[in-house]
DNA sequence: GCTATAATGGACACAGTGTTTATTAATGGT
DNA sequence: ACCATTAATAAACACTGTGTCCATTATAGC
């Protein structure tokens, strides 16, 4: 993390800044947004924002950027479960506690985070998203071997991370009624079952 | 679909606005685009855009509404198999036709869509793409019962129309090196089996 | 060829951008 | 409590793009 900054003023006036861009998007999309507007709304003299971000796509950048290094901190958490707890928790229908504290996360940024990811959102911070999830997976993939996969890896990778974001996008857009740790289950449960059998559809699995 | 303008230079137009929007859009996305600079570069009058669209965010909702009909067209096809055929592709390890046309229909407009989808693109063509995958999913699934499903069914929904979603995706991105019906093969492998499956990571299926 | 109309070139007021300057006000250190 | 530092302000600047006119030209369909 960069060091902080000591002046309550720079640390209001960002406040205020990052605070009216969220009510902003949350109204009319990123794109509808002028600097003009949002100083006023804030207000903020206009110049006094061109003091701390270059143009709007860079205060846009760097809020994105800060949560997305949370969750990679979150989510780095997962590297020190051994392949016999991946197991363990599997097979006791119980989600990983890294997953949980995610959407804790997700949960406590959820208006911003909604935003960004809705249809008047930022379709890089989504590629940035399952840029973060990717990793993750990519390291807990290791140990499995290319011969036995029935399908191309990055295929695979490919179809869970957008599934892990649709399923957060769901969340927040049907107001996170379930608790972080039912949506871990739920999507847990998905992941290990698959589709075709979580909805009841196969009763045996002969591939 | 609407009556077909007469008039050639009507069409002209048309053509080399929607064209140019793809190339730009390539280049810098729909956010850096200004109708000053499409309008130059398709050599156009900028007064003759406003004679066939309200703004810039009209014209690419018009551009987009039409790809979503056509693949709407081609994903109602679904509706004519019953589930015995369902049940058929799926244990002879062969992609539903409709899926083929569908992924035959985005290489065929690969340009346009790839821009709409990545990271410089839409966000709100992402949720009309969804959209019409929910309404189809939705009608073939009207078979199973709640009762015998492990995970709430909008999550499910949201679950597997997010990693078509993401196929796609991929798809574009690494090139379309995959033929149509590969691709439909391997979303129909991922989507019966799973993913913890389809990675080699279960031997017995015992959830 | 004649009529209808699409496209053009040029102008308009307006809104927003990003930068600069001199000035005011708040902050942290001592 | 003071003071040097520096963040925030107000006002102006040139500039780019917008959306809407208008009179004129050129092209299409019959």
């Amino acid at each position: 993390m960069p060091e902080k900054p000591v002046d309550r003023r720079i640390i209001r006036t960002n406040r205020l800044i990052r605070d009216t861009l969220t009510e902003l998007m949350k109204e009319k999309g990123f794109e509808g947004i002028t600097v003009n507007e949002l100083t006023a709304k804030a207000d903020i003299n206009r110049g006094t924002f061109y003091l701390h971000y270059r143009d709007k796509q860079d205060l846009l950048e760097q809020s994105e950027d800060e949560i997305i290094n949370e969750i990679s901190k979150i989510l780095s958490a997962s590297q020190k479960i051994s392949p016999e707890e991946t197991l363990h928790y599997g097979s006791h229908d119980e989600p990983f506690p890294f997953i949980i504290k995610l959407f804790d996360y997700i949960k406590d940024n959820s208006s911003f985070i909604k935003t960004l990811l809705g249809p008047k959102g930022d379709p890089s911070f989504q590629v940035k998203l399952k840029e973060v999830l990717r990793k993750t997976l990519l390291k807990k993939s290791h140990q499995l071997r290319k011969e036995e996969m029935m399908v191309p890896p990055d295929y695979l990778i490919a179809y869970v991370c957008s599934a892990y974001l649709g399923l957060i996008q769901h969340w927040l857009e049907s107001g996170m009624k379930e608790s972080p740790r039912d949506i871990s289950l739920i999507l847990l449960r998905i992941n290990l079952s698959g589709p075709g059998k979580a909805a009841g559809l196969l009763n045996t699995s002969k591939s």
